[in-house]
DNA sequence: CGCAGGTATTTGGTGTTGCTAAGTACCGGT
DNA sequence: ACCGGTACTTAGCAACACCAAATACCTGCG
């Protein structure tokens, strides 16, 4: 993907992986190894960490540190109840935007 | 709007305005107006001239100073070939990150 | 035993972007 | 002469994704 996705990114990101939470707890690495998975190949690593980070310091996820056996502890996050309200008006904003670009689209063809 | 969207537009407001441009040409006054009635309706002033000085330094879009009646000269940006391929990537970038979250979104519920 | 390699997180610095706020410039009507 | 609408510019700020390097833990291989 071109840079063009690394601005698109910006906010959305955060939705990601807010809804991943919303679905299931995670951690970091197996976050960014999913995101890969799914087509978003070149999404740095240190994203996901400083952007779990941030949602953590805003209270929008629990964490828990749970051992590993294969390395360091990891640190398992889970959506909590702001988070959700968070992500619903994520999901609204979103709703928003592609509704205006979809009629763009349209109009353009 | 909140402060969600401020983060989403990025990236993806010039997309926006490049898809604007693709039908029409247009200057920023008349964009903005145009934006806010499309219910963008906390989009600075400044934001768009500013991107509109980004993609034409770029050489994404063609520039004409036409005089106008009730103020200072217009500058009335059209979209040329390199801006129409990088309003086409634009839609691929667009299009991968839709259908993601269209999953995404289909899936927490 | 040492050391490479996969797992897992942290940290510091960079560039791009949209926002804020203030200013400049041109014009018509009161 | 001045206010308000039109139209653009500029400087500084905050947030976010990226990059690079470092740290920590464990297993397996020579």
């Amino acid at each position: 993907m071109g840079k063009q996705a690394t601005e698109m990114l910006k906010g959305t990101l955060e939705g990601i992986v807010l809804a991943i939470l919303s679905t299931r707890a995670a951690y970091g690495y197996e976050i960014t190894a999913w995101l890969r998975e799914q087509g978003f190949s070149d999404i740095a690593e240190g994203t996901i960490y400083a952007l779990l980070v941030r949602i953590e310091q805003r209270g929008l996820v629990d964490v828990a540190k749970v051992p590993s056996e294969k390395g360091p502890p990891r640190k398992v996050y889970s959506l909590n109840a702001q988070g959700r309200e968070y992500l619903d008006e994520f999901w609204r904003t979103w709703a928003f935007l592609a509704e205006r670009l979809e009629q763009l689209r349209e109009g353009s063809n």
